[in-house]
DNA sequence: GTTTAATTCTACCTTTTAGTAGTATTTAAC
DNA sequence: GTTAAATACTACTAAAAGGTAGAATTAAAC
């Protein structure tokens, strides 16, 4: 019921960047306590999707290709495979309608709204500053 | 944000046996579409763990070690390393007291509770019958 | 223009999770 | 007692997630 490492890196390099305004992998590898090449393969991958944009070259770094309110953090997971069509359910029946359902669906349903709208209204904005601790 | 497949065929398992009264690890594998060899890993596991007990030799099969009533959803989780005491979380940051917190802490509070309250308070009796699909 | 500090690309290695194979053991039915 | 249908044990393989290594590229600073 985790997030996977990715997702969660993902997050504390966003927020971070968010707070820094610009910074460098290597701070963000030292400050976040992320293995530098597994964190440059991710921000890599941030700047793809433009989440964060790259300033290449000396004195160079990332920073927030928009406004932090905008990147909410379902935008993130969802990037990341987290919540994609099919795996975003507890036991993972096929094709969940009226008629199949698995036997958790009616448990299940309440908390998993839940939060699926709190992903879809935090922002990076709203996440606490400084708690981007391991 | 999803169970792992064995915890999923764990709680499809117990599901199945508990409506079932009594049955052979083929017919669980055919039911429920499991890897045969992989089910009886999981139906061994779950024989340890004393949420089921085995009849062995011909004639053979599982049924539940007590009342279904009695078998909730976290302990099945709890015993397959689903919610293990520092794993619990979205971000996890390592240890979290009033101080260190991570920065969804705030946001996941709420949805937090209410899922692991569901997952206590769901048992094997409470899950939808006939729902142990794919 | 050279140096230096930065990002990017390609490819590989390690660990965990998921799944498979084969054999041994148990026991009801005959 | 032999057979057949069942579970249990040991060990291996495959796929996915997590992480590493090294060289190539970029651009500000000097
Ligand atoms: S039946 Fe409901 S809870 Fe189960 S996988 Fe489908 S949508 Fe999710
Ligand atoms: S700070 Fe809160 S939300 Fe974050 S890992 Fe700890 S308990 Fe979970």
């Amino acid at each position: 019921m985790q997030l996977n490492n990715t997702s969660k890196y993902a997050i504390r390099i966003l927020s971070y960047i968010s707070n820094k305004g610009q910074c460098s992998a290597k701070e963000l590898s030292e400050k976040l306590s992320i293995p530098y090449k597994f964190l440059t393969k991710i921000t890599t991958e941030l700047v793809k999707a433009d989440f964060i944009l790259s300033i290449r070259g000396r004195e160079g770094g990332y920073k927030l290709s928009r406004e932090s309110c905008n990147i909410t953090i379902m935008e993130i997971l969802k990037h990341f495979n987290e919540f994609n069509h099919q795996k975003e359910c507890l036991l993972g029946i096929g094709m969940c309608d009226g008629k199949n359902k698995c036997g958790m669906h009616d448990q299940w349903a309440k908390p998993k709204k839940m939060i699926q709208d709190m992903f879809e209204n935090t922002t990076i904005e709203n996440l606490e500053k400084n708690s981007y601790k391991i």
